[in-house]
DNA sequence: GATTTATACGAACGATCGTACTATTTTGCT
DNA sequence: AGCAAAATAGTACGATCGTTCGTATAAATC
């Protein structure tokens, strides 16, 4: 890896980190150099526009997102327990130390939700990916016979989003200390309403 | 009402919208004046500071929540119908013209969590305020033998929120069409097993 | 080790930010 | 109508914003 790309790196992580907390929009290249300690115009010139460097925040965090759920979640038996390990992982990237402020997907979903642009069609497509993909490991637990033979797995993996979507708002917001154990029974609860 | 009472409740109303759509933090002075047809430093004078214009956008969105989906509610009857009554308004609520963002209040709550002061401190009352409002109604509504003697209430207004989430999240961002009736089939199911 | 290329820096740009002052206009009251 | 108070405008401030450019230094290639 060249010298560039490493401090490309070094730098997204650090935004990436300060995006969970303060969002995408509230990036600032100045505070970022800062952060880094480089200056201003050598970060810029990495990514030669803020919404570039915004975009390539999220492009790595989705890199990130596959490389800690959904691949070692495919190390997994098929059916229940892969998406066990799905939900699973996707709990521990919520409280992952390189996302203080949480899930930064979330917090991108309310602060693009109206403004249209690749940043946006961006999010839009990892969403719909992460989605489909939850969806799949569910039919696979049909096809296995550990769920339901007539379950909606699109309704599925929107109940079990919903459930994350609640636990991290009650849990980061809230300061809710049983959000977590709430989410896991939640869904343990749709688990066993799902099963054969 | 005075001059500057009215042109007060004018700005915030801009502002609300704007906050809806773009976050708290992303309001700026300049911008509302323009919107506004006034002078930033008589728009500036109204508020004293930008954390308290925030603030009172925010207060001001509390007040209209009160105003148009607890105070509406009371006047259903007392139990399950009071309860359908909360969670129809707080539809309409996250539909209102006034939001063109959808609920502030969910924009804030990802924005602010990891921000202290005094913006996330109101913030957070205010989502406790309804989390044991919505609480109360399903209380009575086991009183009045409508729900289960069991039902566990503050369980019951988590997972309506969570399904409000739901909804935001993926009527939103994703423009799913179909995310309101999944949301109201998926209350309808909930109020289904708190009956008695 | 020399040369080319990649990488970072420093200074400056115009624009906009939030805020502080002072002036001017508008409003409400007698 | 006249006067005090309230409301708005105007101007200016230092700071920071994203971005550009020319230059220096480091790294990679030969």
């Amino acid at each position: 890896m060249s010298k560039g790309e490493q401090t490309r790196d070094a730098i997204l992580d650090i935004a990436l980190a300060k995006a969970s907390q303060v969002g995408l929009g509230a990036l600032s290249i100045g505070e970022l150099a800062k952060e880094a300690g480089m200056s201003k115009s050598g970060l810029f010139a990495h990514f030669d526009s803020k919404e570039n460097l915004q975009l390539e925040v999220m492009k790595s965090a989705a890199q990130r997102f596959i490389d800690q759920i959904v691949t070692p979640a495919l190390r997994a038996p098929r059916g229940e327990p892969r998406v066990r390990a799905l939900f699973e992982n996707w709990f521990q990237w919520a409280k992952d130390s390189k996302l203080p402020g949480g899930c930064l997907f979330i917090a991108a979903a309310t602060e693009l939700d109206d403004q249209p642009g690749p940043l946006r069609d961006f999010l839009v497509g990892s969403q719909r990916d992460w989605l489909a993909t939850f969806a799949q490991a569910a039919k696979i637990g049909v096809d296995e016979k550990h769920f339901r033979s007539d379950l909606d797995v699109e309704m599925f993996s929107r109940r079990v989003y919903s459930i994350f979507l609640a636990y991290h708002h009650f849990a980061r917001l809230l300061h809710m200390s049983d959000a977590e154990a709430q989410a896991r029974a939640e869904f343990d609860s749709l688990l066993a309403q799902s099963r054969a």
